[in-house]
DNA sequence: AAATCAATCGCTCTTATGGGGTATTTTCAG
DNA sequence: CTGAAAATACCCCATAAGAGCGATTGATTT
């Protein structure tokens, strides 16, 4: 945007609750809101052509939701920040937001000035969220249980970098038939009997 | 823990920062911080056997990082809660420590009162990192962008189940020269040449 | 002391894979 | 309407991969 102020545009259906964020929002320094949408369809066909820095969405729209528009949205305008609004967060909505393009989930009770810190935080390249719903992401980085030993977790890195087993066997400086040993039984325990399979399933539980 | 104090352990190798962190935690109300130490080894011996609920965790240690100490205490105690401390936060070690199983990730320059309001979120569930590290975790769940076909798409999904050549023909209905085409186009666009690679590419940028 | 598991090395055989081509039809955007 | 991209289909050939066998050594655990 040409100025410090921070544009933003709500998309939310309840017309108090829009009602009221807008005029906290556009009566706050250093923001401005002249833009509220009450359904998703119309947030889409006009947001791309508005000056705006940071859209507040709310995930429960009646019609299509507040995460297909950030998805829609986001392949047409790469600019803008979306902050996802909702009651209450359930795992899959948090995922889907931010696989749409959300940069920031916050729950609808946030009080306004918390909000405003969240809108300045977005729009400095930040991803404010609560750190409950933090906990949530990060264990979706947690790895399950790991049946591999760190032998064989080895040469499945490996095989993962396009290495047959000859290239394995030479950089892990052990005999083709030892490779294809591990490989074997690195199959066996994921139950699975190719590689492509071995290297999905590895990946999906972190293995690798 | 039995009472409501927070209990508190330091692995930190910079004795400064270390007995400073430990004064002013130990010395707040509603935290107990008895134990500090200078290297992941000495950490690991001891703190599975100590009565603590949170460990700041310096990622920086002098031999064994605070990563690996981290991913080697969380093998054996699943309750204590893990914050990562770091001057500086590079994507790797982010992804890593999350992995490892750490609940925060906070930067040095946090003041103490920050810190505590933070071991508290930790305790209670949460997972506090700045807004900047959070952002580049969401961007993880982003989409760079799909250089693959429809076809193509399918194709390396069902190679990824495991399925050959002729099974992903029959499935698709298409014949085992088209299914063949398909992949070296794959492998040529990923800029790969076995599927192993193709799928591990794939999965990385979210194409399947 | 026994048992288990990881890690190492070896063989044979069939089949799948990947690289090199070529070519037609359909579909979609400019 | 036209041209590019996608989807479809086919050939040959050398090699890698996977299945099915067996075997020794050294830790770790019980």
């Amino acid at each position: 945007m040409l100025t410090d102020t921070i544009h933003i545009a709500i998309v939310e259906d309840d017309n108090e609750i829009r009602q009221t964020l807008q005029l906290i929002l556009d009566g706050s320094a250093g923001f401005a809101c002249k833009f509220a949408f009450a359904d998703a369809e119309s947030a889409i066909a006009s947001i791309p052509d508005l000056p705006v820095d940071v859209v507040l969405m709310d995930i429960d729209l009646p019609g299509k939701s507040g995460i297909e528009a950030t998805r829609e949205l986001r392949k047409r305008i790469g600019e803008i920040d979306f902050i996802m609004l909702t009651v209450q967060s359930d795992d899959d909505s948090i995922f889907e937001s931010l696989c749409a393009g959300a940069s920031g989930y916050l729950l609808k009770d946030t009080n306004p000035a918390d909000l405003l810190v969240h809108i300045k935080e977005v729009h400095e390249g930040g991803s404010p969220m609560s750190s409950q719903i933090a906990r949530r992401i990060i264990n979706s980085f947690r790895i399950i249980d790991n049946p591999l030993s760190d032998r064989e977790t080895e040469v499945l890195k490996l095989l993962s970098q396009g290495l047959n087993y000859k290239d394995v066997a030479e950089t892990m400086f052990l005999s083709p038939h030892t490779v294809k040993t591990h490989i074997k039984n690195i199959y066996s325990k994921l139950h699975v009997n190719n590689r492509a399979e071995a290297i999905y399933k590895a990946i999906k539980q972190k293995l690798i």
